[in-house]
Parts: C-alpha cells; sequence; structure tokens
DNA sequence: ATCCATTCCTGTACGC
DNA sequence: TGCGTACAGGAATGGA
C-alpha cells in the first residue's frame, strides 16, 4: 500500500531505466484500472525520449519530450518491475500485469496491480497543472512551504477528527493510513482530536513528525508493507519497525504503561480506517 | 462547504 | 480440507 515514501521508492527506481531512454514498445495486456488504461494516448508516447521524472503527492509523472507527461497511481497494489535483458528469461507474465513497456535499450518494465486501484493516464504537460486529479492537491509534506501555518489554516473549520485530515489530501498530500497514526504517534496527538482543535504548539509537533517519519522511510527505501515491491521485484527495506501501526494489543514502544492496565497499543477504526495509538502518550 | 458512508477490487487470513 | 466471510485501503462519489 504505497504511501508517498514508497511512490518515491519507485519513481526513483525507474529513473536510471527511463530517463533519457524511448519507449518503443507497449503492451496493454488488461485495460481494467480505476480509469481503463488509454491505449491510444500512450501511442503518442512511443518514440519520444524521457525529460524527466518526478513525483508530486502520490503520482509518478513522466514527463516526454513532446510536452506529453505520463501520470501514474499505484493506487493500493500497483508495481513496476524492471527486467534488464539479462533477467528477461525470469518474466512470467500473469492476468494482474496491466501493461508492458519496451524501451529503446530492451528493458523490459512490467506494471502489474492485483486489485486495480491504480491508474494510469496522459495529459498534455503544460495542462497538468488543471487534471483534476491533480488540482485538488494540497501541499507536498516535505516542501519547505509545508509548515504549522500552512496546516492550521488547512485545518480551520475542519471538524474531523486529526487522524482523518491528515490523510485528506486536499489537506497534506502523501501521508496514507500508516504514516498518519506514525506520525500522531511521535507527536503525542490523538488520533481523535478535533483538528481545528489541535494545539498550535502540537501542529509544529505534528508537521515535525509527518516529515521526520516519510524522510525516514524513504532513506530506508520504502516499507515492507504486504503489497509494496521496489522496481526490482523485492519487498521494502524499511528496517525499523512501525511504533504502533498493526501492533493492536502490543507494548507501547515509548511510555511505561503496562499491558495489563491500559491494553496496550489501540485499534479505533476512523472513516472506515484502521487507527493505532498509546491512549497514554498520545492526548 | 463540510462530512460521512459507500464504492471500486482481489489476495490473504481466519473461524468453523 | 474446504468453504465462507471479513479485512486491507487511496481516492472518487453522492447524499445528508
Amino acid at each position: 500500500m504505497p504511501e508517498l515514501p514508497e511512490v518515491e521508492t519507485v519513481m526513483k527506481g525507474l529513473q536510471p531505466f527511463l530517463s533519457g531512454a524511448e519507449i518503443i514498445g507497449l503492451e496493454v495486456r488488461s485495460p481494467q484500472l480505476r480509469i481503463p488504461i488509454p491505449a491510444r494516448k500512450l501511442k503518442v508516447l512511443m518514440g519520444v525520449p524521457i525529460v524527466k521524472l518526478e513525483r508530486r503527492a502520490k503520482y509518478i509523472l513522466i514527463h516526454f519530450a513532446n510536452e506529453k507527461t505520463m501520470i501514474v497511481h499505484l493506487g493500493m497494489t500497483g508495481s513496476f518491475t524492471v527486467y534488464p535483458p539479462k533477467k528477461q528469461a525470469d518474466i512470467l507474465l500473469d492476468r494482474h500485469d496491466h501493461l508492458v513497456i519496451t524501451t529503446d535499450k530492451n528493458v523490459k518494465i512490467i506494471y502489474r496491480d492485483p486489485r486495480r486501484f491504480g491508474m494510469i493516464d496522459v495529459v498534455d504537460t503544460d495542462k497538468m497543472s488543471s487534471y483534476k486529479p491533480l488540482q485538488i492537491l494540497g501541499p507536498e509534506p516535505l516542501d519547505k512551504n509545508f509548515t504549522a501555518s500552512v496546516l492550521k489554516a488547512n485545518l480551520s473549520n475542519r471538524k474531523i477528527a486529526i487522524k482523518v485530515a491528515i490523510m485528506d489530501q486536499k489537506v497534506v498530500v502523501g501521508v496514507g493510513n500508516i504514516y498518519a497514526s506514525e506520525a500522531l504517534f511521535l507527536a503525542g496527538i490523538s488520533p481523535t482530536t478535533q483538528a481545528n482543535e489541535v494545539t498550535d504548539q502540537k501542529l509544529a509537533l505534528l508537521v515535525d513528525k509527518i516529515k521526520f517519519i516519510l524522510k525516514a522511510a524513504i532513506k530506508s527505501g520504502g516499507s515492507t508493507l504486504r503489497d509494496y515491491r521496489n522496481v526490482g521485484g523485492e519487498g521494502g527495506y524499511f528496517q525499523f519497525k512501525f511504533s504502533v501501526y498493526d501492533r493492536e494489543g502490543e507494548a507501547c514502544p515509548v511510555c511505561d504503561c503496562s499491558i495489563e492496565k491500559t491494553g496496550g497499543i489501540r485499534r479505533i477504526v476512523q472513516a472506515g480506517r484502521s487507527t493505532f495509538f498509546c491512549k497514554t502518550c498520545q492526548t
């Protein structure tokens, strides 16, 4: 379940194989994703040099020299696997391999997405910022412009729980269910606090912790979550364990509350998603 | 304008 | 063993 660090890792993994290369083969094997893969639009990318790759929120943007940009979202289970010429004997296509890309260096790149929540589209680069999914996005959490005052402004009038709020892409992008729980734990904020009632001091701490956890995860190459694969086809190598995520009933890694007394790390459901937290550390 | 539940989808884990 | 069911969740949607 890729969040910002995983998307960043995938983008960085694709970069050496795509930047400066051209696509000479495109096979849409199974078009059905969140929106159908636009095979005809993809064709205009054939034989055109790739200028650069970047990440915006959880989207990977691949810019081509003809002023077209390929936009990819990995959804829940999307992955790219890169096969250099020597590895292509290993390719075993399955029914969830939606797109096979071949570059002029004879590298094959396969997009697989079993749960089909991903998305692939092509837009004019100069119209990219008005492309609906990108247009509504809030600030990049790792940008220096993402500050406590920006977060505060984006939370004004918001009565939803802070956990739900920081997963809202209009408030801040890239924070998914896992890092939302982790960042709130590190900041000592209860996930159920009403968003516009979090104190300025705690908001500043939250901004710091969001940046910290995302950077740490990027540094470790993405998380080890069940559906995540890097472009070499391996699971992540995110070595540190999560503090609270998926650790219901375990002891809080920080405080000395006894499990017998407190029940340890709690799990609650907010907006249909699991939230994990320590009732003692987070107020 | 904001909020909330629902929808999409399928592999995995679990209980009986 | 096998079957059924609940669950995982990013983002869009529609109704309140």
